[in-house]
DNA sequence: GTTTGTGGTGGGAGCGCTCTCAGGTGTGCG
DNA sequence: CGCACACCTGAGAGCGCTCCCACCACAAAC
């Protein structure tokens, strides 16, 4: 339970030394409606020599807009807010929110609870940035969070969407491997329940198809270690594979580290390519090829319009561009 | 501008439903004081009927508690807030206060102008988390905030500190190197400005005295790319080098980089630690020896502290370990 | 002179909640 | 029977703010 903060200066106060009423002080204080020269400037005397920060909790309940802004991952268990994408995510929104007064919570959205959003549906709350999100998610959106709800990744008639052309990216580095000469490419997926990441899947199988080349499906979860089990089991169904394609860039992290344990090069011998340009990825060993989106901008896009409370578009799809370095 | 939020139930609406009083309706739900078995089913019930989600604003305003809790982050620019230290601060930060009701911003201090802290002694602010601060800004604590402040490093009288141990993070890398026969260990620092980094500079600099070896000291700021000069720096002055610990993970993934880049062999010919023991020093190649230390736990605690308003000891120290993988 | 602005001001309601306080009603005990 | 002492309840103040609305003064237009 947090501790009552000490008593600051209010309005009142400011309203008092400047002689003028409350009202009058908003209105200075606010910058909207009439008011003197004079009284502007006792307003404003008043407000700096007593050091005034306007109360935004008050502001905020009489205005009904809400103080914090939740980010959402939906996820099987609470290690999901460990991504480094979510990170990101946080940190934009963060920065996005803060001019607002506005702070950003996190909350872990377990997968088979799609109802506990309702949870949020609170005025406190101005808006939800929905992160990994399933269909039951988005159609459990409680009627009163309408609005103030956006997805970063797959959508719904009731819940826009800002989301990475996942299958864009996909096809400029399966193109990449294919211009180098690749052929046995195999690729590790993201969480099958996860949709934004079967795009990729889709994609892969796809243009897989049309180029006459085998589809070589493991599973992975989007961590280095299960990118460093789904490689080994990729060589041990078929040996032959001369790429390996992971959905995300922790994934490929693992899936190098594990090919290095077998003794084998990459990009010799294998080619990885990742997704996500993280930060990693350009210091890897050898540095990772991979697809790059903008996260930030992405984020940003969403908490704005979540915060703006303009009605959005229904899809904003941003681009994903390959990254060649050294491992592709 | 949040936009306003759709009306939603209030107290009022559950108290009507159920036939009692608001206060009593309040006091069911609060769990406090008394109320007849009767009510306290009649209260429930309404509430589960209805949805009733309690409007936090509304809350903190009356209890006077605050709704955010903020993550300052000093630095020489806004980059500072993309640090993954930060990331996982916030994300901690934001597990903790998330079951609150509170969410958490994350704003960027100035190095140049620690009065900015002042912008945040608002009511609605229920705590402070320093990140990465200087003196300066301890020292520009505002009386009104005083009690809701800790810092993650260094501390001062007015403010408690939740701090790694970097010296002995720094002994144990040192010795390890030292066991693993390197004598002419070079350290890329983090910003000279930034205490807690130049705790370990200071340990550095009295154990290689100590041991009679040289003091071969590079400026970083923690960031990849200044590690990867910072490599190539080290080694023009200092050509017979054979380790480098570089004050963070991200700064010594850039020296293995700058290094593999010149064809020098790690650990064989130079040996390289970083610190901090982030997820990508595992899957690096060669995988990073770094020493680790409980972010997430620091953090957590801090958080705790804030929000419980208990008092705190000054300093709370957590130990750094040091985990031996292949780089040296 | 009356009407119609137009700039300026303050009263006051009310956002949704918590919590004090003044009052009940019922039981046990001297 | 009176009194203390539970248990239980609702009226109401008030957290700090915004903003509607009534009001006033004065000037311009009819």
């Amino acid at each position: 339970m947090p501790a009552p903060t000490a008593r600051s200066v209010t309005l009142d106060d400011v309203a008092r030394a400047a002689e003028v009423s409350r009202a009058t002080a908003s209105r200075v204080l606010g910058g909207y409606g009439f008011a003197s020269v004079d009284a502007r400037d006792r307003v404003h005397a008043a407000a700096d020599r007593l050091g005034y920060v306007p109360n935004i909790t008050a502001r905020a309940l009489v205005r009904g807009t809400g103080v914090r802004l939740v980010v959402a991952v939906t996820g099987t268990d609470a290690t999901v807010l460990d991504d480094p994408y979510v990170d990101r995510a946080v940190a934009a929104a963060a920065r996005v929110c803060a001019p607002h007064g506005v702070g950003v919570s996190l909350e872990w959205l377990p997968l088979d609870a799609p109802a506990g959003l309702r949870r949020l549906d609170d005025r406190s709350v101005c808006g939800v940035l929905l992160v990994n999100t399933i269909a039951p998610v988005l159609d459990a959106v409680p009627a009163g969070l309408r609005g103030r709800v956006v997805s970063i990744g797959v959508g719904s008639p009731a819940v826009p969407s800002f989301d990475v052309d996942n299958a864009g990216g996909t096809e400029a580095v399966l193109r990449h491997l294919h211009a180098g000469g690749r052929r046995r490419i195999a690729m590790v997926t993201g969480p099958r329940w996860l949709s934004c990441a079967e795009r990729s899947v889709t994609a892969y199988q796809r243009l897989m198809r049309a180029a006459g080349l085998p589809v070589r499906l493991v599973t992975g979860d989007f961590t280095a270690a299960r990118g460093h089990r789904a490689a080994l089991t990729a060589l041990r169904r078929w040996p032959d594979t001369d790429a390996i394609y992971a959905v995300s860039d922790a994934t490929a992290l693992g899936v190098i580290a594990a090919l290095r344990g077998r003794g084998i090069q990459v990009p010799h011998d294998v080619a990885v390519a990742g997704f996500d340009d993280i930060p990693y990825a350009a210091v890897s060993a050898p540095a990772l090829t991979t697809a790059t989106h903008p996260v930030a901008r992405i984020v940003t896009a969403a908490a704005s319009a979540v915060l703006d409370g303009r009605p959005v578009p229904p899809v904003t799809a941003f681009p994903s561009r390959l990254v060649a370095r050294e491992s592709a």
